[in-house]
DNA sequence: CAAAACAGTTTATATTATAAACCAATTTAT
DNA sequence: ATAAATTGGTTTATAATATAAACTGTTTTG
């Protein structure tokens, strides 16, 4: 009937960070920060909770002297956002 | 550029819950339970939450002399869940 | 009549999301 | 030059949430 909602993704903040992503090659902790209006710490907190789950990778290095963040995509987490998506479809209204 | 979702609906079973009873007149606390596949307390809890939020109207009385009831969605409620699936598509990969 | 089943409710627990507090470096202002 | 603010984050504390376990009262069934 209904099928089980990847509680990773089943996030407001996580399913915004991996809207984001999805339609881009590879996005910054401040252009991420920016388009989904979180605070730095929940932003933190879930691009590391994504990372771990293999869904995006993390590079974390300087950019000139400031520290500079950078997210992309993975195909597992591709793949997880498309089945999430399928899954959410079992809960929504048709038509 | 995200629309914010309105986490009573943003929870797996309660979405689970107003998506059976969107498509129906009412439903009983067993027909919810066994569509769902939930617990009877976590049922419980979530009828309350939504019953308290004014999204569902619910009728408790005894059939025969069994304890029953019924749900069904307000028009708060329906309101409501269109506006979280239309806030939902916010975050989906447009096509 | 004891045990299992029904239809739930209440309570406890474990997880989660989120913000607050913090850190280290760098600008900017005085 | 140095104090104050800003940048780009991380860590930690707290509040909220979801969920299951335990319980209640009635009613069948063995």
């Amino acid at each position: 009937m209904f099928t089980p909602l990847d509680p990773l993704l089943h996030s407001e903040l996580r399913l915004a960070i991996m809207s984001l992503l999805v339609s881009v090659d590879e996005a910054d902790f401040v252009y991420l920060k920016e388009k989904t209006a979180a605070t730095s710490g929940n932003l933190s907190v879930q691009i590391d909770k994504l990372s771990s789950a293999g869904y995006i990778s993390v590079t974390k290095g300087y950019e000139g002297k400031r520290p500079h963040t950078t997210c992309r995509m993975t195909q597992q987490g591709r793949n997880a956002l498309m089945a999430y998506v399928e899954a959410l479809k079992s809960y929504l209204p048709k038509q």
